[in-house]
DNA sequence: TACTTTCTCGACCGAATTAGTCGGGATTAA
DNA sequence: TTAATCCCGACTAATTCGGTCGAGAAAGTA
């Protein structure tokens, strides 16, 4: 798949926060459920994001997680940025990374195309904050998703 | 990565093939070492790829692989569809395989998204033709990728 | 103080996918 | 008959992915 399973957890989890922006610190069971995400693994990918600076984390009996950045501020992009360290799916086409064994490197045929793609998976995370996903989601009436 | 190495190598020998068109056999080990690829995998592949009606081959003394369709009519998306059976770079974003466990099948706030990022790499793979990766070939004076 | 709840951190693991190999056989032409 | 070529299915190695676990540290509560 071209967005993980952790990637789209991570996405979620963003998202579910985002919902209770300005409300204290959500625990981290109740976004599992809410969002349905192995809890253990939950807490891999939290801390992830902790490290990215989009999420504040407090312990003990009122802790929990919560969203220190403006919805509107935050791109599915940078989420993805953040998750994967190295390349992701917006970095991850083909040719391009260092990793492709192109003694080339880019002067080929296909680069353009590979280029091609790359932007356009780019630019829709780029342009897709979780803000409008927020608004998707209530013109939807719908609270869930995958 | 989106693109599959396998994928790759399946791309490149068919755009090996297209540049001797009309020139009888081309033999798998002269595919392997112009593109670069392990020959007895590409063995795999392209006994794949003429199960798929795109490449004829011819055993023996004077035998190869010869490509049975014009450039202009093979798109990359043809490719990477007949590669892999079920779903490739082209059906397979996220939410929307049937892999996914989503709930709610595509009423969520994010169904809209990936299918945004979906349509946008068919597009460009649909759009592009082994013609015009020769063209690019071509024009830039380099043979080989990858 | 002791206890409970919550987050924290790193190591670990199993399954699936990906990438590639191999041996031996079937064709075809010289 | 021999050599070059493709053919086919089984096998294997490496990597990634998805997830688990145990033990501990902070913070509030009684």
């Amino acid at each position: 798949m071209l967005v993980t399973q952790k990637n789209q957890y991570a996405l979620r989890a963003i998202f579910e926060l985002a919902k209770y922006k300005g409300q204290g610190p959500v625990k981290i069971y109740e976004i599992a459920e809410a969002q349905n995400i192995p809890l253990r693994f939950l807490e891999v990918i939290l801390s992830r994001l902790k490290r990215s600076g989009l999420v504040e984390s407090k312990r003990g009996y009122t802790g929990g997680y919560k969203l220190i950045r403006d919805p509107m501020e935050i791109t599915v992009a940078d989420i993805f940025r953040f998750m994967d360290e190295s390349l992701g799916p917006i970095e991850c086409v083909a040719c391009l990374s260092e990793k492709s064994n192109c003694p080339y490197q880019g002067q080929c045929a296909f680069f353009p195309m590979w280029q091609k793609v790359q932007d356009a998976i780019r630019d829709v995370f780029d342009k897709t904050t979780i803000h409008d996903l927020l608004e998707v989601d209530n013109s939807e009436g719908v609270h869930c998703c995958m």
